[in-house]
RNA sequence: GUCCUUGUAGCUCAGUUGGAUAGAGCAACAGCCUUCUAAGCUGUGGGUCAGGCGUUCGAAUCGCCUCAAGGACACCA
């Protein structure tokens, strides 16, 4: 249990024994700004005030009076009615022991039996991928890892288009690159990929296959659909494997529309379904839509939404309980769209939701750089992580919002300076590692002697930890963890500049100095797997 | 025009779901290494929380209006 699950018992057994009934999450305790106000505070004797016909302050007296007192040091009452608690020393250091004792599972919450399926980059595979898709799977990834941390099931997953116009101009570019290779002519298509991977992959098609496929004709342009789609795929989960981001399914659109998956859809859908000018539409403006949308073209050809709904069905019929879509910003107007095609089958509007990631906007010497995937100019991520390495990459697109853009400077990314947050907390990591491989004093539990400012910041900020991950995790906010990884991190080197830790002449305070730092290595570890970045013994 | 997101220190951003004197980092200035890693620490300066009205014990936070920036509003993907 920790501090605030400690307080939040004792105010509520003491509002009982006042006859006072409140919800859980009506009694906030927060931690103190101010070492003045004690070490955490709550604010309930002012929110219940008026509906207990009384004042704060008398109110908080009757708290005060009717609750608990074992672990407190003292309580207080301060301005409108604030309940002040100063914890004592023995209740503080208690996380020391159930972090050294828990290790990697500090902070994990119960199980919860509840099934997240988390799509994200889900870019096709017609090229590499640029730094808008890997913010995307930055967070993505941040998200399901938390979510696990926090006891939700979750299912990565990544779905893949193959059955649209961009891949058949990637079949059509590598069969252009093929011929080529023959010194033979086939038009590139005006929408055709340029980039140089693509004359890798024909390369390879040819020690493949020889000259078997050199016929003009278009019958045989499904084997170069499925060979480029095939080999891009590959290098784009190289890519990701490499950014430390993995999926458990891959779903392909092809598969989604195997034989009359989509008659059959149209068939359950139908009271929703109409034609209007030789097109077919779906009235999802019946639902939480603006207006209703077209499934089928006139030529006769479906929309992306259409058998995106079959597809989101199927990741519901798939035992998850809730689908988070990670998506770029551009996609706004989808999200209602698809939320109502879901209504229309019987889902909660809730069932799925959205998370947009905002632009990444790249800006070299003060001016924004534009990029093209099928001109294969675009910064790939490839080349990114190259430059800046894995963590400072993953770290950055993290540190922020996803509702708010990025700018993605440049020379600040590819100038290793210390501005990067990332080696503030990795330094802070290798400081206490090193420190605890240096020392051959034994670790132990007299925690009483640690009567530092500085130690009591890192204990209670230790104990915060589970509180951080369940609120990332309800809010989908991974930035929460960075904040969080920077203010544990500076606490540790406010700590590490003002107490010296191995000292020989005092093996006790050694010992249990080694014993909060070796907990704040596991705490600071941990939060930094959670965004996919490493935590080096050495710097 | 409608909708979404954003607006907090010179810059980049936090702000614990409405709390006490609005905080970090960078940048500027002044200090701290014969002792565990100075990629660090300590201190100083820096604010009309875009603006206005409202809600209440209390507003950066909630509501309405105005202003500004970016994005979305396809038989595109």
């Amino acid at each position: 249990m920790n501090n605030e699950e400690l307080l939040l018992n004792k105010i509520k057994a003491a509002l009982i024994k006042l006859n006072i009934e409140v919800e859980d999450n009506f009694i906030i305790i927060e931690a103190a700004k101010d070492k003045i106000h004690g070490d955490y505070a709550s604010n309930i004797a002012m929110k219940l005030a008026s509906k207990q016909k009384t004042n704060p302050r008398a109110l908080a007296q009757q708290i005060i009076d009717s609750i608990d007192k074992e672990g407190l040091e003292k309580i207080e009452i301060a301005g409108p009615g604030f309940i002040n608690f100063f914890m004592s020393n023995e209740t503080l250091s208690n996380v020391i022991d159930l972090v050294l004792n828990t290790k990697d599972s500090f902070g994990t919450n119960e199980k919860i039996n509840k099934t997240v399926n988390v799509e994200y980059v889900s870019a096709n595979p017609t090229g590499d991928l640029h730094l808008g898709h890997a913010r995307g799977a930055a967070i993505g990834d941040s998200i399901t890892r938390i979510l696990k941390k926090a006891g939700y099931n979750v299912i990565r997953e990544y779905y893949v288009n193959d059955a649209g116009a961009q891949i058949l101009h990637l079949g059509e570019s590598l069969k252009a690159r093929y011929f080529e290779l023959y010194k033979k002519k086939y038009d590139l298509p005006e929408d055709g990929y340029q980039g140089e991977d693509i004359i890798e992959i024909a390369k390879q098609f040819k020690s493949k296959y020889g000259d078997k496929y050199l016929e003009e004709s278009d019958e045989n342009i499904e084997i170069f659909k499925d060979f480029g789609m095939e080999k891009e795929l590959d290098k784009l989960k190289n890519d990701l494997d490499e950014f430390r981001v993995h999926f458990d399914v891959f779903s392909f659109e092809t598969t989604i529309r195997k034989g009359s998956a989509l008659d059959d859809l149209a068939l359950k859908m139908k009271d929703y379904i109409y034609e209007e000018g030789g097109a077919t539409y779906l009235a999802t403006s019946k639902f939480v839509d603006d207006k209703d949308r077209v499934i089928i073209k006139s030529n006769g050809e479906a929309t992306y939404f259409w058998p995106d709904i079959a597809y989101h069905l199927n990741k519901l019929s798939r035992n998850a309980d809730l689908l988070i879509d990670v998506l770029g910003a551009d996609h706004h107007g989808y999200i209602n769209r698809m939320k109502s095609a879901l209504m229309m089958n019987g889902y909660s509007k809730d069932s799925l939701e959205v998370e947009l990631i905002q632009m990444v906007r790249i800006v070299k010497d003060g001016e924004e750089v534009k990029m093209s995937k099928r001109l294969g100019n675009a910064i790939k991520l490839r080349d990114l992580v190259q430059e800046v390495g894995i963590d400072a990459v993953r770290y950055f697109f993290v540190s922020r919002d996803a509702a708010t853009h990025l700018d993605f400077d440049l020379e600040l990314a590819l100038s290793q300076s210390s501005s990067n947050p990332v080696f503030y907390a990795q330094y802070a990591y290798a400081r206490m590692n090193n420190v605890l491989s240096l020392s051959t004093i034994p670790l132990n539990n007299k925690y009483n002697l640690l009567i530092d400012e500085t130690e009591f910041s890192l204990m209670k900020s230790l104990s915060e930890y589970g509180k951080i991950i369940q609120d990332a995790a309800n809010e989908r906010a991974p930035y929460k963890i960075c904040n969080y990884i920077q203010k544990l991190s500076g606490y540790v080197h406010e700590f590490y500049a003002k107490c010296r830790i191995l000292d020989v002449n005092n093996v006790d305070l050694t010992g249990a100095r080694l014993s909060l730092i070796k907990a704040c290595s596991i705490v600071i570890k941990n939060a930094l797997e959670l965004i996919g970045v490493s935590a080096p013994e050495k710097m």
